[in-house]
DNA sequence: TGGTAGAATAATGTGCACATTCTGATTTTA
DNA sequence: TAAAATCAGAATGTGCACATTATTCTACCA
């Protein structure tokens, strides 16, 4: 009885499995490189041939992608780049805030001296990223503040579902804005936020992260996404499943 | 360009499709009924035979169902009813405490009269389920308050979200204890949550919530599943693909 | 000339057969 | 006797070919 409960390790991954995470990999490096645009219709043969896998591979990749909210699939007419309105990234934003603000409020109430290392250290690669001009970095760095706070709580589902808020909240950015807009997310803002934590203010943290959220959805709002069409062949230039840069 | 913008409606299933979600639905269903234990393993040759379909149906099922967290895959080995330990049951719970006292919170703001029609009629049919001792009801319309709550709050991801997390959370409970056993979820808690939110009163709503979660937890807590290994035929039997009870 | 019907082309969906990998039992060996 | 190795059976994974469905282009007619 009890062997029925044990849980099977994870293996180093296989070539077949990892060629899989590959193909599903350099789709989404595409969509998060601004390379596709809303509305977009993901071949197969043309993805198959361009990745330079089967077709069956990028089957199961676009199916991955279209279970975890990347894409759209309509039967019998293909997968496509969605289009997420202005609204849908409003009520995602309004979920973020209803986690997030919890987050930081537990934060205060319980976080040991580890975190508040963790917390200053990132707060810091921050400010070095700002003094570098580091766009690129920051984008990243700015993500994964969010992600850190959810970590931080020790809640292995939390961080699941606010990893997939995230990827769904800068989605409709990356889609409209190319690399070259992304130095928005104030570190200011974090900075602040890491401060109330540490001071164990619960209601003036929960506070600055409303507004930084508020603030982020109000930016993302006024942002048009440019009309421009892009053939496959271009998007993936330089983006292989094989090696990754 | 603005075509490229617009949604695909949504057509009436054709039937392949239909029946894709027919094999999900007898899948899920035999979970959900606790006829298939934690370990589990799902066998596709198997499942195919038990439900009369090709292997390959079987197949998407299985995969998608994994995706959505109702089961676990092993490359290579299979896929498997998951056990869900006890502290992962907690940090569901927990998450879902963050998000539901936002709820409740936000709907003492700005609740209007449809929604408190919703409510006060959501808990007279818990009454009458209650009065007429009908606890496979009484166990559905507990889970439905729950997505009530959410619903009203007119945000559509968040009414997702929360519905995955909530099939989550009772999986275990439904894995562990048959049917029997659903007349726990106090619909007095319910009431009394409804209560606080007509009278507006944040604080207590979201109070009753967090007591109601934290006892719902702790009930599961207590249980402990009996070990009683089943075969897929037994767990299938009166479970069709073709047609659902 | 504009619009519609129809055919050609291309893409998606599905079943099948085969390759690979795992499982369990039997045999071999220390 | 116990542990390791081997081998048969079964299950999972994958590519291919074909069926079905959508899309586009063309020709014809009002």
């Amino acid at each position: 009885m009890a062997q029925l409960r044990k849980k099977v390790k994870a293996r180093p991954l296989k070539g077949d499995v990892a060629m899989d995470k590959a193909v599903y990999d350099a789709i989404r490096r595409a969509m998060l490189m601004g390379r596709l645009l809303p509305g977009t219709k993901l071949r197969e043969p043309a993805l198959a041939r361009v990745l330079k896998v089967s077709r069956e591979r990028v089957r199961k990749a676009l199916h991955r992608l279209v279970h975890e909210g990347w894409l759209e699939a309509v039967p019998n007419r293909g997968t496509f780049v969605p289009a997420l309105t202005i609204e849908e990234v409003r009520e995602i934003y309004d979920v973020r805030t209803m986690l997030e603000t919890a987050i930081v409020q537990r934060l205060c109430a319980e976080y040991g001296a580890p975190a508040a290392a963790r917390l200053k250290a990132h707060v810091s690669e921050e400010r070095q990223a700002v003094r570098t001009d580091d766009r690129g970095r920051l984008f990243g760095l700015s993500g994964e503040f969010h992600i850190l706070l959810a970590e931080l709580c020790g809640n292995e589902q939390l961080s699941r579902l606010l990893r997939g808020l995230l990827t769904r909240s800068t989605m409709h950015f990356s889609l409209s804005a190319p690399e070259r807009f992304h130095n928005c997310a104030g570190p200011h803002d974090h900075a602040d936020i890491v401060k109330a934590i540490l001071a164990r203010d619960a209601r003036k943290a929960a506070k600055l992260m409303l507004d930084h959220l508020l603030g982020l959805v109000e930016w993302q709002s006024a942002w048009r996404p440019p009309p421009d069409p892009v053939a496959l062949e271009d998007a993936f230039r330089g983006i292989s499943a094989k090696r990754q840069a």
